[in-house]
DNA sequence: TATGAATGAGGCTTCATTCAT
DNA sequence: TATGAATGAAGCCTCATTCAT
C-alpha cells in the first residue's frame, strides 16, 4: 500500500507539443522497424526521453498511438497529393506531378511506410477509419477532371480503391529497388498507367 | 461470437493430416476474424478440437502457422490465376478470365482477406517472403505475352507490383460493396485498366 | 515477439486439488494480513508456491479469488451453525451450543475474520452476493422455532441481519481480547442477550 | 454515472476551509459510491473543482482522507447518540430515542454508509483507530444506567462490541427495504431487543 | 504420439505522489 | 499558496511455449 516514491524528475525539459512530438516520432519509427505488437510503450516512452505515464496522458491507449500517426500519415499524404494536383491546370497534365509528388514522398517516408499497412491494430480504435481520408481526396480531386471531360468516368466505388492501389503498387515497386535510377522508371511507368487507364480516349 | 467448433473427437480418429488441415482451417478464420495477436494458440486448438501441444508438433510456433497460412493463400491464389490465364490461349483475351477468376477466388476468400495484410506479423518468421511467389507468377505469365508482342514491357521490378496493386484495388473496390452487380462493375472497369495499361498500343 | 522462454518447471508436485488449496489458504492469509488491495496475485501465488499463471487457471480474475474464500467462509459457519444447532432438540436449548460453536468457529477462524468486511471488494465479482447463504441459513434455523411457539415471531427481513450482527458483535468482543477466560463470558453474556431477545416470553 | 460536479470557480474563490469541505464532502460519496480503490485522489480533485496538489495540502496522503472522514462519520454518530441519550432523564427512556436518532441519521447518511466498512483500508494510515469512538461513548453512556442501578451491568470489552453490532444490524435491517413503515418496525424491534437486553430484570 | 497443466516473462495501464512554475 | 504535468513503480492479466504423463 503506502509505498514510498523515490523521484528523479527533469521536468519542463521539453516543452508539451515538443512531448507529443517526440512520441509521435518515435512511435512511428518503432511501430514500423519492429511491429505494433513487437513494440511496448515501455520502448516508445524511452526511446521519447519521457515517462510511462506521459505517453498516457497524451493518448487513452496504445492503439490511439497509432491511430494517430496513420491518421497523420494520410493527412500528409493527402496534402501532398493535393499540392501536386493544384500545381498544374490543365487535367490532362496533373498526374506527372501527382506521382512525382507521392514518390517523393513516399521516398521521404519510407522508413514508416510499414505503418499504412496496421489498420488490423486499428478496428475499433476510436472512430477514426483507416484509408478514408485519402480515398475521400482522391475521389474529390478526380471528379473535377470528370466534370472538365476530361477523365474516364467511373461508377462510384471504384476509382478510389483503384487509385490508392496504384499508388500503392508503384510505391511498392519504387520499394523494391530504391534507387533514383528506379524511381524515374517507376513514374514514368506509372504515369502511362494512369493516363491510359483514366484519361478520357477522345482527350 | 460466431466461434468455430469442430466436434470434438474420439482420440486417434483424426489422422495427423487430418489434424494439420483442421488446425489451418480453424487459424484461418479465427486470425482474419480476430486479428493474429488477438488469436491465441490456446483458441486455435480448442476451435480445431485438438491440444495445444499437437499445433506445436505440427508448426514450431505461431508465426510458422501464419506463414504457411499465408503462403497457402497465395499458392492458391497463384493457381487460380494460372488455370484463367491457361484457359484462353490469345494473351490478348487472357485478362478478362483472369479478372473474373480473381475476383471470384476473392468472393470466395472474403472471410480471409485479413490474411493478406498479416505480412508485418510474419517479419523474421522463417525465410518465407510473403508475396513473392504471386510477384514472381505474375512476371512469369505476364512474361509470354510479351514475347509474343501482345504485352507492353516493362522495366523489371515493376510488373510484379503494379498488377498486384491492381488486383488488390479490385478486390477492394468489390469488397466495399459485395454485390454480383458491384462486381460486375469492378470487373468491367478493371478490365479496361488492364488493357489500356497492359496491351501494347499497337495491337 | 518470439520471445525465450527459459523455463525451470518442477511439475506434478502438487496435486490439481492440493494447488487450490493451497492458493486459498495463502489467499486467505494475504488478504486477511495485508489487505484486499494490498495483497497481489504474485504475492499469492509466490506464498502458495506456484505461478501466477497457475493461479489464473484456478480463479478467473483476483476477485473470483475472494469471492470463493468469502463463500467457503459464510459456508463453513453456517455449517457449524447448523450442526450445533442440530446437536440439541429441545428450542430453548439451542442458543447455548449454537453460540459456543460460533465462538469456537471465530477462534479458529480469527486470522481469517477481516475477509468478513471485505464485501466492498466483491461487488460485482461474478453473481456471489455476500451474506445471503448466512442470512438465509439463520432465518430458516429460527423459523423452526417461531412454529414450534418458542422463538418471538419477527417481521420479516428483521431477525438475519439482527442475529447477524449480534453474532458478529460476539466475535468483535471475543477478539478484542482473545482469551479463553474472556470467551467464557463473551458467551455468557450472548447467551443472555439472545434468550432475552428472541424467546417467547411465556416460553 | 452520477458524477459529482461542484463548478469550477475563479481561483481564490474558495477559501482554504471551503477547500477541506469540499474536498471530503465528495471524497465521502466517491468513496462510497466506487469504492477506496476505486476512487483515485485525481477524481476527487476534478470533482472537488480543486487541483491534486491542494487536496495533498490538505491530507498527507489518500488515506489520511478517508481516515478523515471515517472519523467524522463517526464523531456525527456520536454526537446524535449522545443528544438523543440526554433528551430524556430517566434511563429506562432513553433507547428510544436513541434507537430513533440512530435510524433517522443512517437514513440521513446511507450513501456514505459503505464508509464503515472500510477500516481494512485504514490500517496503519496515522493513529486513527477506527470503531473506537464510538466504542468509548457507548461505554460511557451507558455506565451512567448501569450505576443508575437501571441497566445490566456487562462485563468490560462486551458491551461496546454488542451495541455497536445491534446497530449496524438495524442499519442493515433497515437499507434491506429502505421504506418509512419498515424502518417503524426495525425500530420497534431494535427497541425490544435493547430493553430486553439491558434493563435489568428488576427494571 | 497426444495431451493440457504449468510456467513466468512481459505488456498495458493506473495512479499516488512530487514539485517546477 | 495553487496548479496539474510528470513520473515510474507496481499490479493485473495473457499467452507462447514446454514437457511430465
Amino acid at each position: 500500500m503506502n509505498v514510498i516514491h523515490i523521484v528523479k524528475q527533469r521536468r519542463r525539459e521539453m516543452n508539451p507539443e515538443g512531448k507529443r512530438v517526440a512520441i509521435m516520432a518515435v512511435g512511428e519509427r518503432l511501430f514500423a522497424r519492429k511491429g505494433y505488437a513487437g513494440t511496448s510503450i515501455a520502448d516508445i516512452a524511452k526511446a521519447a526521453g519521457v515517462a510511462v505515464g506521459s505517453v498516457y496522458r497524451l493518448f487513452p491507449d496504445k492503439s490511439s498511438l497509432l491511430a494517430a500517426l496513420h491518421q497523420r500519415m494520410e493527412q500528409r499524404f493527402v496534402e501532398v497529393m493535393r499540392q501536386a494536383w493544384m500545381s498544374v491546370d490543365a487535367y490532362e497534365d496533373k498526374f506527372r506531378p501527382l506521382i512525382d509528388a507521392m514518390l517523393l514522398e513516399a521516398e521521404r517516408t519510407q522508413e514508416i511506410m510499414p505503418l499504412y499497412n496496421m489498420t488490423q491494430d486499428l478496428v475499433g480504435a476510436s472512430d477514426y477509419m483507416p484509408g478514408v481520408q485519402m480515398m475521400t481526396a482522391i475521389e474529390a480531386l478526380y471528379g473535377g477532371g470528370v466534370e472538365a471531360g476530361v477523365f474516364r468516368a467511373l461508377p462510384p466505388g471504384i476509382l478510389g480503391p483503384f487509385a490508392h492501389a496504384m499508388v500503392e503498387g508503384g510505391m511498392r515497386a519504387w520499394m523494391m529497388d530504391p534507387t533514383p535510377i528506379h524511381r524515374q522508371k517507376v513514374a514514368s511507368e506509372l504515369l502511362i498507367v494512369f493516363q491510359k487507364a483514366f484519361l478520357r480516349p477522345s482527350a
